[in-house]
DNA sequence: CCAACAAGTGAACCGTGATTCACTACTTCC
DNA sequence: GGAAGTAGTGAATCACGGTTCACTTGTTGG
């Protein structure tokens, strides 16, 4: 057996697949995916367009791993933030609101790639794998809101994706570019509206 | 001068020419705008392909018609529901949102293409119009709030646009999926959700 | 009926961008 | 050095669907 790949080579073929992520990254991050074509990645990467297939099978393929680690990223922030137990919901939505419109408005095309652009088959279900990580992520703080008591019994997975949807729609929504003041005070909107529309236990019920 | 086109002649174009933007609409009810091609509305508007730029440019010209059309309905719809002038804010609220919740569930795959499907830039651009007009009408009713005193001050642009996302995400969204109950009671939910998210006037003031 | 023009036709065309593949260059091991 | 295999190359290919256009058909008024 004259050839067996060697540790080396195998870091060598590591990097290369590392440039190639990263260089696609770059683009999404700049341009969004509608500029991030393979022929772009390849350029910006320093290969050739067949290298690209040399790691990934197809394109979609290729930005379901971009997607997959920048919302990971994202997506990790938020958990994070939002999972301190114990103190109240109230808070801890607050806090995952602010951390996601904080990140949202530092890398707005970035953001509007992995929220809300068109993009191919394969990456969309990879995007809705981290939508559906957002809402689990506010759905798990409502409940642990409804067992201690500050919250009222409700539909949390329904309450937890329009929570996520509002916040979609004003950071990179259609309807972002309406917000005229400052970021600051756009986080405090949205961070009031959240918590303001939590169902909480005190509140009167309408209808 | 031998030829000059009739009112007979004139009616037949026009009714060629809905023939087409129905065949359309028809297609993006029932699939969705992926499903609707050129070859497609033409197949089923029973005419050739030639045809349909006899009367359309593009097809994007074609579909910013069917979306204008099918989008005017809706927002009619709720534009009229929230009009209701002297009425709290809150109940012409939960009118508008009822209303919207009901017209999407009805047809949902049309409420996905109206509201979410990827679409050709000509199209989005009239799709962004109408999100503008339900942003703005449910932004009046939240201004006519504050006026009455009924809410506080606040940006009402944005906590309309969130409104608007919130509602979107959670009919037709990626998220949408979710909600495994009824109908009504998802209706319910949103409708209590967005009732609850409007800044009132009593309302502690968080952080 | 015929001139003049519009409407209708649909196979062929075209632009775009992902994908392929015959080829070269490199790496490993004997 | 040479055999055996992998990585890299990039011009050519392909798929797709919107768009065109030379042609046929239909309509009007003289």
């Amino acid at each position: 057996m004259p050839y067996r790949p060697t540790e080396r080579t195998e870091a060598r073929r590591l990097a290369a697949r590392e440039g190639i992520v990263g260089a696609a990254l770059e683009l999404v991050a700049g341009g969004g995916y509608a500029s991030a074509g393979i022929q772009a990645v390849a350029a910006r990467a320093g290969v050739a367009v067949g290298t690209v297939y040399r790691h990934f099978t197809s394109k979609g393929d290729l930005f379901a791993e971009v997607f997959r680690r920048a919302s990971q990223r994202e997506l990790d922030v938020v958990v994070e933030v939002s999972a301190a137990d114990g103190r109240p919901a109230g808070e801890r939505v607050a806090a995952a609101v602010e951390a996601f419109c904080r990140r949202a408005l530092a890398g707005p095309t970035l953001a509007y790639a992995l929220i809300a652009e068109p993009v191919d088959p394969a990456v969309e279900s990879e995007r809705l794998r981290f939508r559906i990580g957002y809402r689990d992520a506010f759905a798990r703080v409502l409940e642990d809101g409804v067992r201690g008591g500050e919250l009222r019994a409700h539909d949390s997975p329904t309450v937890a994706a329009a929570l996520v949807g509002a916040l979609a729609e004003s950071l990179v929504g259609p309807l972002s570019t309406a917000n005229g003041g400052s970021r600051e005070a756009l986080i405090a909107t949205l961070v009031q509206f959240c918590q303001e529309a939590l169902p909480s236990a005190h509140e009167r019920v309408h209808a």
